[in-house]
DNA sequence: TCGATTATTCTAGTTTCATGGAAACAAATG
DNA sequence: CATTTGTTTCCATGAAACTAGAATAATCGA
């Protein structure tokens, strides 16, 4: 993931409705939701929910599928893991023995940091 | 990770100087880095680092040390792995059969998703 | 075709954030 | 104590983001 990917992506997630609409998504799986789904859940008007969702979609973080009159918006499981890889990127210069990072269950066998 | 912790954390790292700052940090391991030192790094005014430093403690993402006349800022991987954790959270609803995400790097075994 | 439903775009008002020079502050040094 | 060096705070300016009502577009059922 480039750099500027990994801030598009973070910016949408550093906002309360936006991250949880992203959670929402997650938490359905590759089933997704639909807009007005997801907008009842919330309790978000309807021009807010469009503006957050095509926000998502422009950092590459969801998906949006339409379906006759409705969309079917998903989460996009492999952007969020390679964000996740460039958080943890070569951390501590690629020294485990630093011991940068406690063992949790964040940390992989194969990682720099564990 | 609280909701709250998280969307503090994610938007202090949407940012370009921000996350430059961080991944640094994570690079640099346990050591850390002085704040001089990662200015010059990064070519920052004295105002703007300091602007975007305590950003960064204040989301709990680094932590500062004062030493004599420097402070040396070290990157929180308990809070960076917090935040991976609060993102992959139950996703699928936990049902792995689903399919959610294919299987990279960032996923582990005993994952809800792969 | 027409009306109802669903979703997006337009628009404007409000708020919040980023920047960096200058000044202030704190700690070590002479 | 005065000076130097490293860092932070203050502040004014400019830029960008958030919100949601209203208008618009697209689709479906009757």
């Amino acid at each position: 993931m480039e750099t500027n990917d990994a801030i598009a992506a973070l910016t949408a997630l550093g906002h309360a409705k936006r991250l949880a609409i992203f959670r929402l998504l997650v938490v359905a799986g590759p089933t997704g939701r639909m807009a007005g789904d997801i907008g009842d859940e919330l309790g978000l008007p309807g021009a807010t929910l469009s503006f957050h969702l095509k926000e998502l979609v422009h950092a590459g973080l969801i998906t949006a599928e339409p379906q006759g009159r409705f969309v079917c918006y998903r989460a996009a499981f492999e952007a969020m893991n390679g964000l996740i890889a460039y958080l943890t990127d070569n951390c501590c210069a690629g020294s485990p023995q630093d011991g940068c990072a406690p063992m949790t269950s964040a940390c992989r066998p194969g990682d720099a940091c564990c």
